[in-house]
DNA sequence: AAAGCATTTGACCGCTTGGTCAATTCAGGC
DNA sequence: GCCTGAATTGACCAAGCGGTCAAATGCTTT
């Protein structure tokens, strides 16, 4: 598996346009839906190309995947066991509605993937996100064991963090279906309506 | 629109096994990953003969949908207005999670739909939908302006609602990757933990 | 039992799809 | 300017797709 690819400047410029539009396509249209002809299209390329940068439209998918999956992550990452406990749980959320934001087809990609059974990333979902989630849990735990957080089933709170932030990315026509015709600021207000749904769910009870 | 179909008990009969056949192909590959040639071998019929019942592909596909639009929409027509706020928007929640756990690929079928960008169901979104959306985000108004409610967004309370319950269904693979190897009774902790974040969030500080 | 309609199916069609390949064009080092 | 490998493409293929159709089978009524 030591690969030493000679990765020509054009070589990298072409991978990453075959890869921004398979994005678009993949994202838009799940798996099945998307095809070489539109990737090829969308990228200004012609099949056969796009063919001599990936072997293989699986190929492309299963990258774009894997690339995903440590940029989800790193908003888990990033949570500070030292700080304050409700400070660092809002700011995780505001963090995760910001990729919703600047992220749509991403987040799109993964509910694609995971509503139809996540046939491609199953090992990674038992595995290092199990992992990585388990451990957040436990910080939480603790954080609650020293009263600095209301008592809350830690698990069940990200699940309802990674859904409500999103929602506003993988369910957007919906939620501009129904708020329109003002449905520029949705995304401010959605934020302000998670911040007091949090803020009170996690303040613990006055001594 | 007056049409006398005879409808012979072994037309209904095989129409509905070739619905039930088709929810579950459909919710579990989306519109594209689904053929008739699976369809027919799920309903245990020729694929010629799945298509004396229905038109197309297409048809099978929308009268599912359509059919499952008014069952979706029927735990928020339920909500009374005279009730106890806080009892009926917990009772709310707990229906919506309740057909998570009975009706799981009726979800992912919507899942599938809106992910997608809805395209035949756009009109239903702005239509029937935000209709009854405008309407329950107007009760809930009444109800924080009679202090029966602490003050929060209606149309986000919504969806976080959807956003939360739904999760349970469209997501399950993930939520039963993470949550193994005790994932059995992993909905009714998810019943206990939304209990307490609605209820935190909904309960009006006290006077 | 025979007519008449509902039901079922094997064989087939045209189109789209992912992927191949030989041939052509392009770009940079000498 | 020319050579060499990288980059590009038109033409093509086999498989899978939604859908058709004529023919066969089943069921019911008389």
């Amino acid at each position: 598996m030591s690969n030493a690819r000679p990765q020509t400047r054009i070589q990298k410029k072409n991978r990453e346009t075959i890869l921004d539009a398979a994005l678009g396509v993949f994202s838009a249209e799940g798996y099945r839906g998307a095809t070489l002809d539109k990737i090829a299209a969308e990228a200004g390329l012609s099949k056969p190309n796009v063919l001599y940068y990936f072997a293989s439209k699986e190929a492309i998918y299963t990258e774009l995947l894997s690339e995903l999956l440590d940029t989800w992550l790193d908003p888990l990452r990033a949570l500070d066991p030292d700080g304050d406990p409700i400070e660092e749980l809002l700011g995780y959320m505001k963090r995760k509605l910001e990729m919703s934001r600047q992220f749509p087809r991403e987040s799109r990609l993964f509910a694609n993937e995971i509503v139809q059974g996540a046939p491609r990333i199953e090992d990674e979902i038992t595995g290092s996100l199990k992992d990585l989630v388990d451990e957040t849990a436990k910080l939480i735990d603790s954080w609650i064991a020293s009263d600095q957080l209301a008592k809350i089933d830690p698990h069940h709170l990200i699940f309802s963090i990674w859904a409500t932030t999103q929602h506003y990315a993988d369910f957007d026509v919906q939620v501009r279906g129904i708020l329109q015709p003002d449905g520029d600021t949705h995304l401010d207000d959605a934020e302000e309506f998670l911040v007091a749904l949090y803020t009170r769910t996690l303040t613990p009870p006055a001594l």
